[in-house]
DNA sequence: CTTTGAAAAATTATCGATTATATGGGGGCG
DNA sequence: CGCCCCCATATAATCGATAATTTTTCAAAG
């Protein structure tokens, strides 16, 4: 537990963290000029803090910065978003059949633990039928995270997981066109299922649809084509 | 007019080019700590500019920050090399498969040009035999950039750069324990023949094979065991 | 009514100083 | 004689101010 860290790391690593949280979690639209200014009231904190984080999220490509332009949350765009669904497949099957090919029985068990926990939350907060929950995206996070962590590379651990916080921004933006219903829940199960009978085969091609196919819809959605100006709270 | 844009960017962006080249070059030994200060004299710069280069810097791996100690070039250990080298293959093979699949005929082009190129570069410098050059290293670089660069995703470009980088560093430090000479322009060609005459799977296992045995001839070094002190400029 | 121009405002990039934290050496205590 | 605590020094982290740049405003001319 470690009691409480009151002190974790830095001021910077706080701000960092939680303007990270704010992009991740849809709480600024893609496109926002991040100003720092605003930013220093927010947080309490100096200029250097803020830019550091800012300047630390852009190597990181969740933020873009221009020369003497100032920062912003990288937009949407649908070439983006089909470059990094074709990058993330890549990223995240290697690091599947790895786990499947070599990883133990506590992998097993963390997978299946993660699917449990993502299976009983609710995907959706209440009354806003078509946004997901936080909660459920941090368990969705976890459960391939789980998935991933048997291949025993630290290094594609990390590379995997830039790209899952890109696409991460589309799937809280694009509002599912769901022409039809879809069992995300069942397509965990499955490839959780093969992952663990070490079907390495099977478990990368459900995984590689499970991602492609959330593509898919969000390519099809509403949001993915029109402006870019879609802020919870309205421009001034 | 712009004549020459004798300020492309800014000085963080400045310095953040030197630095990182001076750890590419192999000019600052790996675990060397890299003080503030000293740097920004060095550089003729404020505080702020070298902290900005640093954190870039270290979040692309090749500089390590820790919390309230500063910080440090990465350092070299086995390990670290073994699981770059596993998603390198990765990384590498998968955009060259790509290129192979998909791209056209200035893609051939260019890998023949950066080829030549490359064969007509010294690898060494004249007096230190078993230490390569930085021209070399360059058109090294360049070479397998243009191998990758057919691969049609920007984001899988930037994705591969970073392991490069960092296997750069123990390509530079390692003295090649050249038990028996090696024909590096040799596998070069043969994976560029496969390559331009769309061969995918030769290609690929070339390549895999050229970037292994590069990892062998390294792990076997002198270098990787001992002490990280190895500078080139005697330790006082 | 549109377009062009420059000045004003806003914002970014940079700087030097201040504060907080870690490192190392010396004296007191066991 | 060795170990631990405390203070001096060095270094990193943070701050507020200044300089450089971009964007906006506003007005006058066409």
């Amino acid at each position: 537990m470690t009691t409480t860290a009151p002190k974790r790391g830095s001021r910077s690593q706080d701000v960092y963290e939680r303007i990270r949280a704010d992009i991740l979690a849809a709480r600024i639209p893609p496109g926002t000029k991040l100003k720092v200014n605003p930013l220093c009231e927010r947080f309490g904190v100096s200029l250097s803090v803020v830019r550091e984080a800012l300047t630390r999220l852009s190597e990181q490509r969740l933020v873009r910065s221009e020369p003497q332009l100032g920062f912003s949350v990288v937009p949407l765009d649908r070439a983006g978003l089909l470059d990094l669904t074709n990058v993330r497949v890549e990223l995240e099957t290697t690091a599947l059949r790895w786990a499947v090919e070599r990883a133990d029985l506590s992998w097993e068990t963390s997978v299946v633990a993660a699917l449990y926990r993502l299976g009983r939350t609710p995907p959706h907060v209440k009354g806003d039928e078509d946004r997901l929950s936080d909660d459920w995206c941090a368990e969705h996070a976890a459960f391939h995270i789980a998935l991933a962590a048997g291949c025993g590379s630290p290094l594609l651990m990390e590379l995997r997981q830039g790209p899952y916080d890109a696409a991460e921004i589309y799937r809280r933006w694009a509002r599912p066109a769901a022409t039809q219903p879809r069992d995300v829940q069942g397509e965990h199960t499955a490839i959780a299922e093969a992952a663990t009978t070490r079907n390495a085969e099977l478990a990368v091609e459900l995984l590689e649809r499970h991602i492609r196919r959330t593509t898919e819809i969000l390519l099809t959605s509403e949001l993915m084509g029109p402006d870019r100006s879609a802020a919870p709270s309205g421009d001034g």
